[in-house]
RNA sequence: UCCCCAGUAGCUCAGUUGGUUAGAGCGGGUGACUGUUAAUCACUAGGUCGGCAGUUCGAGUCUGUCCUGGGGAGCCA
C-alpha cells in the first residue's frame, strides 16, 4: 500500500523528470498528512510534525537563508507559510525556481510565527516538488487582481484564486445546508429525472435529448421526423423543473424536495441567467400559500445563518473585497421578518411611487425588474414575498382563488438579485385543473399521470423553486452568476 | 433577441486635436537587499494595437462590417 499518491496516482521518489515528478521522498511514517486548515486551526500542538500538499501562491527568497513559500490546498481561505530553510539539499536547485501554482508537498514542524500576518507557519525539513508549472511566463493565476471576465476564460484553474475558492466553499455550505435543512424537517430528497417527455410545462425552451442521426433524419409518412425510432421512441428533452414529477411523492411521502441540474435553452443573456443551473423544489404536502412563504422564510434564514457560521473567512473576504453589505444583509435578512403582501398592495405602492418607472404598474400586468427593485430596494430594503398574482400571467397549475381573478402564486424578492424564489400552491381540483389545461390548449393526455394524483386521494399542497445559483451569487456578492457556478453554460459558450 | 459600452504586452490599464522607434504597474528572467507576506530596488525579455475592408501623404486613434467580452432589458430560477 502507498503512503502517497494523489488522485492521478502520481508517487512520490518515483521518476525524475524536469517537470514530473521529483525524487524527493518524504518519510510519511513520521510525518502525518494534514490539511492546511487544521494546520491553521490552533489544534495542533506546536511542535508537532506535519505534511501539507497543495500548490505555491508566492514565494519569496530571503538571503539570510531560506525561502517563503505560501501554499494553499481550497481547505481554508488562508494560505500557510512554509519557511523552507538554504540547508534543504534541493533548496537551489529546486525550492528557488519554484513559481506560483507549483504542486508541493512540505514536511517540517509547525511552529508559531516569527513575522507578522499569520499566527502559525511551517519550519520546513523537506520540500517536495509533486508538480512544475512548464512555463511561469504564461500561468494566468498571479498573486494581483485579475478580472472576473478573464478568469472565466481559465476556469480550470480559477479555483486557485481567493474569490473562486471562497464561492466553491460556500457554495458547498449552503448545499449541505439545505440538505440538512430538509433532512432535520423529515424532508425526503427526491432525484427526479434530468430527461423528460412533457414539453409543455411552459417553464421555457428545452433542450432535445436524441440519438437520432442528425444529418439523416427519418420522417414518417406525414413528412415530419419519425421519433419512434429515436432511443425513447418518442420526443425527449432535459427537464426545466423536477416539479411535476416531485408533486407525485409529495402526494405519498408528505414532505419532498428535489436537489438538481435544470436545463433552459433559453437566449438569456444576463448576469443572473445560465443555460444549465442547480435548482431546489420543494413540495409540501396538506399545506397552503402561506405555510409555502413560512417554509421559504425558514429555509433562507436557515442557509444564511449557516454560511455565516460556518465560513466566516470567506464571508469577510466578500465583505472587504466583493460586496461590503454581504455580511450584513445576511444577517439583517435572518433577523427581520419577511414582508408580505398581496400582488394588488404591490401594485398599489408601485402606482403610488414618486419614482417614475419605465414600464408602468398596472392591474394584471407581471411586475418588471425595475418594479422588484423599487420595492425590495427603496420602498422596503428588505425581502418581500409578493402573493396572489393575476390568473393570467401563472401556470396553468397554480391554485385558482374563488373569484377566479388570482391564482395562489408567490415570488420571493431580494434586494440586489431579484426574484430569488418563485412558488405556488397547487390546483389541487381534478375539474378546475383540467379546465385550466382546457383554456390554455394543453394537451390533457401528455398530463395523464400529474391529474390522477387529483384523482386518487387529492390534498391540497405547494412548493417553489429556488435557483441555487442565485442563492449563491446573493450570499457572496458576486454579481454575476457565471461566477458562482464551476463551469458555466451560458448561450454560445460551453467551454470546459 | 434588443439597447449601450469595450477590445493595446502573460494580466490590469494609459496612449492628447490622426503625425517619427507604442508606455506603466504586476507577472517572467538576471542581479542586489531583506522574517518576508500583493516585499523593495536595478537591469532585461516580451506587442500583426480583436479580424477584414475603407478614408488619408500618414490610422492604436476616424468610418463600415464581423468576432469576442461586459452592462442593461425581455424571458425566468
Amino acid at each position: 500500500m502507498s503512503h502517497y499518491s494523489n488522485d492521478r496516482g502520481v508517487r512520490a521518489g518515483e521518476g525524475a523528470l524536469l517537470f514530473g515528478v521529483s525524487r524527493t521522498k518524504i518519510n510519511y511514517r513520521i510525518m502525518s498528512f494534514i490539511r492546511i486548515k487544521k494546520a491553521l486551526s490552533g489544534e495542533m500542538g506546536i511542535g508537532t510534525q506535519v505534511t501539507v500538499r497543495g500548490w505555491v501562491r508566492t514565494r519569496r527568497d530571503s538571503k539570510a537563508g531560506f525561502s517563503f513559500i505560501n501554499v494553499h490546498d481550497g481547505s481554508s481561505f488562508d494560505a500557510i507559510q512554509v519557511v523552507a530553510p538554504a540547508e534543504l539539499h534541493n533548496y537551489s536547485s529546486e525550492v528557488q525556481k519554484l513559481t506560483a501554482g507549483c504542486a508541493v508537498e512540505c514536511a517540517g514542524t509547525l511552529v508559531e510565527s516569527a513575522g507578522r500576518g499569520q499566527q502559525y507557519e511551517i519550519q520546513a525539513s523537506e520540500v517536495n516538488v509533486v508538480g512544475w508549472v512548464e512555463d511561469p511566463d504564461t500561468y494566468p493565476i498571479q498573486p494581483k487582481r485579475h478580472s472576473f471576465e478573464f478568469l472565466r476564460e481559465v476556469a480550470h484553474l480559477r479555483p486557485r484564486t481567493n474569490t473562486f475558492s471562497a464561492v466553491t466553499r460556500v457554495r458547498h455550505v449552503a448545499a449541505q445546508a439545505i440538505h440538512r435543512f430538509f433532512h432535520e424537517r423529515g424532508y425526503f430528497w427526491i432525484n427526479t429525472p434530468i430527461i423528460t417527455a412533457s414539453d409543455a410545462e411552459g417553464a421555457g425552451d428545452m433542450f432535445r435529448v436524441s440519438t437520432l442521426d442528425l444529418s439523416n433524419l427519418p420522417l414518417d409518412n406525414a413528412g415530419k421526423i419519425d421519433f419512434s425510432q429515436d432511443f425513447f421512441a418518442r420526443e425527449t428533452f432535459l427537464t426545466v423543473s423536477g416539479q411535476l414529477n416531485v408533486e407525485g411523492y409529495c402526494l405519498s411521502m408528505s414532505n419532498v424536495y428535489t436537489f438538481g441540474p435544470t436545463f433552459r435553452a433559453e437566449n438569456s443573456n444576463t448576469s443572473r441567467h445560465l443555460a444549465e443551473f442547480w435548482m431546489v423544489e420543494p413540495e409540501i404536502a396538506f399545506a397552503d400559500l402561506d405555510d409555502l412563504a413560512d417554509l421559504a422564510e425558514a429555509f433562507l434564514k436557515y442557509i444564511f445563518a449557516a454560511v455565516l457560521e460556518e465560513c466566516p473567512d470567506d464571508m469577510a473576504f466578500f465583505e472587504q473585497r466583493i460586496e461590503p453589505e454581504a455580511i450584513n444583509r445576511l444577517r439583517k435578512f435572518s433577523e427581520a421578518p419577511f414582508i408580505r403582501l398581496d400582488y394588488e398592495e404591490a401594485i398599489e405602492i408601485l402606482k403610488n411611487a414618486s419614482q417614475k418607472f419605465k414600464y408602468p404598474a398596472e392591474w394584471g400586468l407581471d411586475l418588471q425588474t425595475e418594479h422588484e427593485r423599487y420595492l425590495t430596494e427603496q420602498h422596503f430594503n428588505a425581502p418581500v414575498v409578493v402573493m396572489n398574482y393575476p390568473t393570467e400571467i401563472k401556470a396553468f397549475y397554480m391554485r385558482l382563488s374563488d373569484d377566479e381573478r388570482t391564482v395562489a402564486a408567490l415570488d420571493v424578492l431580494a434586494p440586489g438579485i431579484g426574484e430569488i424564489i418563485g412558488g405556488a400552491q397547487r390546483e389541487e381540483r381534478l375539474d378546475v385543473l383540467e379546465r385550466r389545461m382546457d383554456e390554455l390548449d394543453l394537451d390533457k393526455e401528455s398530463y395523464k399521470w400529474y391529474l390522477e394524483l387529483r384523482k386518487y386521494g387529492t390534498v391540497p399542497h405547494a412548493g417553489f423553486g429556488l435557483g441555487f445559483e442565485r442563492l449563491v451569487s446573493y450570499i457572496t456578492g458576486m454579481a454575476n452568476i457565471r461566477d458562482v457556478i464551476p463551469y458555466p453554460r451560458v448561450p454560445g459558450r460551453a467551454d470546459f
